[in-house]
DNA sequence: CGCCAGGCTTCTA
DNA sequence: TAGAAGCATGGC
């Protein structure tokens, strides 16, 4: 386990000894969109209805105003805490790309997100950048999310589906408009079941994402990896396509296929580091 | 196949 | 500081 105790304290619940595990970086590689940093170092946040922040100063992890019942329920399945992130690690060093990423970033977890919300975002993140994703999803919350205290909820899929384009406008998401509400319709048709995503062979959870208007095949993996717990799929954006060309030309390992998603969550940011071309990243 | 669509951020000159 | 590039998908 990443953590070695935890305890309800005043004011929230408090983890010790927590390894592979960098706040920071999980919550800014571009996989969830509703976390922001205060001046105080805490994130704050909203998942599963819950407004919450969450602090790191080392080995130590304090989720405020959370009580053990609701770190347990929400919080250690969010942070996937349910998987062995040093034996993933252990398998990720078999590999020489990998080992290097993993290193640049060894705090980086998969989050587990709602997949409702995982799957809206991606559709919104299509053709733009994390900041603008933000705004977006920002815009999508505090206008139709139901309110929960402190802010609002993620609006449920009868909410969006029930909108017209011109009424989805102030979100400001362009030609996504239609996509969401497609999504939102396809959900409350039936016409996907969110559901038996996390369960179904995969390549039908794929072909029942991809039905909805604006779903291709990077959005899909996104929200599969995302939200709905499937580890073996992997987002090949710009940057992923480059990685997979220069250095897994016949695809990934074969060990490692099972877990890929998390294989290219490192491989993602590592290829995008700061300061690194194209050139001195592939020479 | 190639091009364009909202709109915004970031990169480049 | 202006102008260009980039982004993922679908429609043409």
């Amino acid at each position: 386990m990443d953590f070695e105790t935890g305890r309800a304290e005043p004011g929230g619940y408090a983890l010790y000894g927590v390894r592979h595990f960098d706040l920071e970086a999980t919550l800014d590689c571009g996989q969830c969109f509703r976390w922001e940093k205060k001046d105080e170092g805490a994130y704050e946040g909203t998942a599963f209805g819950l407004r919450r922040a969450v602090t790191q100063q080392g080995d130590r992890v304090f989720f405020h105003r959370v009580g053990e019942e609701e770190f347990y329920r929400v919080w250690w399945d969010y942070f996937d805490f349910g998987r062995d992130y040093g034996a993933l690690k252990a398998l990720f060093a078999t590999d020489p790309v990998l080992c290097r990423a993993v290193d640049y970033a060894p705090g980086i977890r998969v989050l587990r997100q709602e997949g409702w919300e995982t799957l809206c975002s991606f559709i919104l993140s299509q053709n733009n950048n994390i900041k603008r994703i933000k705004g977006l999803v920002d815009r999508l919350c505090s206008q139709f999310g139901a309110p929960i205290p402190g802010g609002r909820g993620f609006p449920a899929p009868r909410r969006l589906a029930a909108l017209s384009p011109e009424e989805l406008a102030p979100v400001r998401s362009g030609f996504r408009a239609k996509y969401i509400i497609d999504a939102a319709r396809a959900v409350e048709e039936g016409r996907v079941e969110l559901e038996v995503l996390p369960h179904l062979p995969l390549e039908e959870a794929r072909a029942m994402l991809r039905t909805i208007h604006g779903v291709g095949p990077k959005v899909a993996e996104c929200a599969l990896l995302y939200g709905f717990g499937r580890a073996e799929c992997v987002p090949v954006d710009v940057w992923m396509s480059r990685v997979l060309t220069r250095w897994y030309p016949a695809g990934l390992p074969e060990a490692i296929r099972p877990v890929a998603g998390l294989a290219q969550q490192y491989l993602f940011h590592y290829a995008r580091m700061e300061g690194v071309t194209e050139e001195t990243l592939f020479s």
